[in-house]
DNA sequence: ATGAAAGCGCTAACAG
DNA sequence: CTGTTAGCGCTTTCAT
């Protein structure tokens, strides 16, 4: 490997200069500046990043902890976040959990050992480094903060946009309403979960509407699950005329279950996603959803993250992203 | 920030013996392991990355270098990779060009920057480090490496397994087949759009077919490039009766283009895929299609990559990976 | 404008 | 088994 030293030999410099011509050329008078320059490109020399790094203690880099990189809707957020840190000169180490809490330790534990400068958590878990008052690693949580959480945070109101879109269904005539949501198996039951089902029920509630449990069905958000629920449509002798489900993939799969049963999409039942994947609009029917902003959110926190690592005087750390309510195929009023 | 130094001088030893607490406890007695055990708890200690890498000269890091997160095939690729790097003790970096050769480059400076210790590159651009023959920075290509390359390679046959199932269409009794392919107007032209056209010239001549250059559609393998190709294929007054389109998102949108023209797939019309993401068993018909084990592509690139990385004796460094025909619903026999 | 030198925090001989 | 010490390659005062 070459090395400054290399360069400064060639160049008949010292390693100090050489350093300076990287970092503030403009200190360096024009000679050697070109002395330097020629040196550089004879050797092929590039910086030792680890090297400037340790001494600067900065990693320029961060992690993006999420649970599965397959995910639509996360790989839309990290993408959009990757671009804003590679604009600001950072590079990206995906935390990729494969939804494991063990691995997102591990990968916690990495990031303490500061080969990055902060990271961003899509995903609800609680970890020590996040409780400790004295950390010092920067972090933002996306779409997945606890609601008491006190740390930085981006996300939309999921419980006004689960009200929303089942206030929606309600102002079409429905009155017999179930839900798909996700389940609460977990030790940190997921933020999304909770908000999304407490708009369901504020909703009836306000319209007057019973909330029935025996149509409260459950799934995991993806397609597979979506497509297991419809099973269970079928078993009721009473039968909701529409659902809100938890997310455009589940609502997607559970669309595909109920045809596949026999029941049309919207003329038997309405059914309504969230999140707005491209797949939305291109499901059979076109899906009725909450549009959730992918791009700006991943921008969003990623700005944050990078301005809190740069110690940038902050206005706001809970940011709050609008949604909004996509009116496709896939719900329309309850046959008479 | 505490340091080495903080917990030598707490467990009463040496930094050595720190150090050695971490890479080789066994090295340790019992009472100073304990010792320093309790002082690295105490202080909350966790070793820096940045100067044990430095010294060390290796960054325990990768990069995957690919042009967009969002397609759901190169999802499954990082995301399978991913686990085997993790499971050896490695991070990944993402590269992710968002199609840009200016950001893949970019990508490949921070490379030489020493930051990662060798790369997976899933995209057809060569890049000087990759002739160099001087470099000494692993590396290997997924997916598409020029047919001609010397360097370390992972992929499947894309000729055979275009020409296969263009002759699965052949052998239902289709003689006028068309295509939907990538096009061609990058400085690298992608292999595999290179390769899977061949494959599908080559299954007509095999069978003594004309290839029908008005037959022939470009779009970018994306869904709206295939919903939007599926206008063109209205306008032939003599139209095929069978399509090899050249990925899955792609097939999926020209099918949903062609519905709603009133074509109807496979009755009208025959369509099949590529890729076997997991929308190709959802989309309406579900897809025939070639499988590409993504999670396996994945694996045995970042296996091969980190073999090479640590100097394991390597048998091969040119790696085929066999695909496979699923036959699902889009292709049936032309209506006589 | 340039150089000398003291580290950044850790590892790895080499001694003992 | 443990300590001493010389770096890893670079940045950054402090002088000049």
């Amino acid at each position: 490997m070459t090395t400054i030293v290399d360069v400064a030999i060639h160049a008949n410099v010292s390693v100090a200069t050489v350093s300076r011509f990287f970092s503030a050329p403009d200190k360096l008078s024009k000679k050697t500046a070109l002395r330097v320059g020629e040196a550089v490109n004879n050797l092929k020399y590039t910086p030792n990043a680890l090297a400037r790094n340790l001494n600067r203690s900065r990693a320029n880099a961060v992690m993006i902890l999420l649970n599965d990189i397959t995910n639509p809707f996360l790989a839309r957020v990290v993408a959009s976040a990757d671009k804003v840190a590679i604009d600001r000169g950072y590079s990206v180490l995906l935390g990729n959990s494969h939804f494991s809490q063990d691995i997102e330790a591990n990968y916690i534990s990495r990031i303490q050992s500061r080969v990055v400068d902060g990271f961003i958590q899509v995903s609800s878990n609680v970890h020590d480094i996040m409780l400790d008052p004295n950390n010092t690693i920067p972090f933002v949580n996306l779409c997945e903060c606890p609601s008491n959480a006190h740390y930085p945070t981006v996300h939309i109101d999921n419980v006004a946009a689960s009200r929303e879109i089942t206030e929606l269904l309600i102002n079409l005539g429905h009155q017999k309403i179930g839900c798909l949501m996700g389940i609460f198996n977990d030790k940190y039951p997921s933020p999304v979960t909770v908000d999304r089902l407490k708009g369901f029920q504020q909703a009836l509630q306000r319209k007057g509407i019973k909330y029935h449990p025996e149509w409260h069905l459950n799934g995991d958000y993806s397609f597979e699950s979506g497509f297991d629920a419809a099973e269970q449509v079928c078993a009721m002798q009473n039968r909701p005329t529409a659902f809100v489900v938890g997310s455009d993939e589940m609502a997607s799969g559970f669309i595909r279950g109920l045809k596949s049963k026999g029941i049309r999409v919207p003329e038997d039942v309405s059914v309504t996603g969230f999140d707005d994947i491209p797949m939305a609009r291109f499901s059979e029917p076109a899906l009725t959803t909450v549009a959730q902003p992918a791009k700006k959110m991943g921008e969003v926190a990623m700005g944050l993250l990078l301005d809190l690592i740069e110690g940038k005087p902050l206005h706001k750390t809970q940011i709050k992203i609008t949604h909004d309510i996509v009116v496709r195929e896939s719900a329309m009023p309850p046959k008479a």
